[in-house]
DNA sequence: GTTCCGCATGAATCGATAG
DNA sequence: ACTATCGATTCATGCGGAA
């Protein structure tokens, strides 16, 4: 790693997103996962980008974006778009594929699941409770570690699998085919399942007090998914510091750019506030070895 | 309603989709519903279009249906996109731009979240458990009957709501629609809340003979939410008619289309089937009063 | 009649193999 | 090289037969 790089590791970088994309080295990066400021038509918008220039004002950004990203790593997109005057908006779509065009590749696109999403009634509309986690890469292959995201097997399982028959046991085996002890972890292996591309994630967010835009499991489900201890992940719109968060549970380095001196103070407060709580943790990690 | 529109009355046309939506007079349908053949590359598959030419295959069919769709009617588009070589293929999205460029409005966008999808692990993706339900529309203002998809609230019913399968739903409905009066109505107002834009039901699987794309509690939802008794439901690519199904349970009329011989077939099979179970039932609601 | 258990089967996707 | 086909992987559910 760059000298210019080390001194970036786990900070928040206070300035415009594409000028500080612009000092970062090529191929560094991880996992790049942000949600970047909502487009909003108001005026007087904390950060709104008007929609009409929604694609042009991203462009530039996600080409940064692809140079400071490894070859073999990803971007998610947390995004999803506007009503306007009854209509769902079409800057989401245009913006995947106009960045198609600059050699993105789409690879998937999870849906996140806000399992209590805002309240409300319209007459012409329910309550929105989804948003996009839109998944780009740089090449076909990519790093992508599954197990680390492994969920409990369905209730249905317990009735079924709590009596395994002389049959599902022997078929089990015979599935198998080469190598011994596969059996056991086999078995072992039916206890978790792989998930699926959706998320049911509930909306609140960890820090009360704080408003996120997401909860810091968002985040912390694609860092396992797409890396490892010790990797580099990149949130170009920090905002409160929910990625960094996710990466200190998780043991990931972070570089986080936010324009907004406000937010990039709470981003610190929260972060100070998780190194001071796991400060005894340590201690007490200490003290058992 | 016109003579040559009531001869074609909960009937099922066995046609090309374009050339059987042109025989329709304008402005005479409340809902469409359909899932149109998917896109596929591969040759000698069963109705496939391929990737490349799917947007201008399909135009000429949605300006068609809007032709045909009611000022206040709404069309709801049952879609996924394939993966091809590692990607999302953006047919689907493509369909979406140049459809409003045909003067629909793109109103909402439904999550069908599948929870027994297709099994399967790759390196590189989890297994597919969603599609789009786009929802298009001719104008702003549009019916909609919220009340008509109500759910029960509260946590240990949501539980429930969740493992209902698709006959469950059925069972529900038909309870509901059995004259409880305004006591079931009162009960409904305090017990249910509105749903999302999210919707959870589980794939038919199992079924005999043929391989129904999508349950029958799907057509069934956006048909309680988009119309009401006698009004009249298209869909263009009946296949096996399971949107006639939903229409027989629910008091709707419908107009299929549908290309492939055997297809027709099974529809109509199934439609006898509904209706010799439902002769019973009919008799004893006469009884009843 | 219920309840339980065994089994088949999906609007899938990738990688290897064959032409 | 490039394309077409095939086998392997995997989990939630309905259905049918058995207890």
């Amino acid at each position: 790693m760059t000298v210019e790089m080390t001194a970036l590791l786990d900070r928040i970088i206070q300035g415009d997103a594409l000028t500080c994309l612009r000092s970062l080295p090529d191929c560094c990066i991880d996992l790049v996962f942000t949600s970047p400021p909502y487009a909003d038509n108001r005026k007087n918008t904390y950060k709104g980008i008007p929609i009409a220039e929604y694609v042009d004002w991203f462009l530039p950004l996600s080409l940064e974006l692809k140079r400071v990203l490894k070859n073999d790593g990803t971007f998610v997109l947390n995004i999803k778009e506007r009503t306007e005057d009854g209509e769902r908006q079409t800057y989401v779509i245009e913006l995947i594929l106009e960045m198609k065009k600059q050699g993105w590749l789409w690879t998937e696109e999870f849906i996140w699941c806000k399992k209590n999403c805002y309240p409300g009634k319209w007459p012409n509309r329910f309550r929105d409770s989804w948003e996009r986690c839109l998944q780009f890469n740089k090449q076909k292959s990519f790093k992508m570690y599954q197990e680390a995201v492994m969920v409990p097997i369905g209730d249905w399982s317990k009735r079924r699998l709590s009596k395994l028959s002389a049959t599902d046991l022997r078929r089990d085996e015979s599935r198998v085919g080469s190598g011994f002890g596969k059996n056991v972890s086999n078995w072992l292996g039916k206890q978790y399942v792989y998930p699926t591309n959706v998320l049911h994630l509930p909306t609140e967010c960890a820090n009360r007090g704080h408003s996120a835009s997401f909860p810091v499991s968002l985040p912390a489900w694609f860092i396992k998914l797409f890396t490892q201890e010790e990797d580099l992940v990149l949130d170009p719109f920090m905002g409160s510091g929910t990625t960094a968060i996710a990466c200190l549970d998780l043991g990931r380095h972070y570089v986080g750019i936010e324009a907004m001196e406000s937010y990039q103070k709470l981003a610190h407060e929260s972060i100070e506030r998780w190194r001071a709580a796991n400060r005894s943790n340590s201690r007490q990690m200490a003290l058992w070895k």
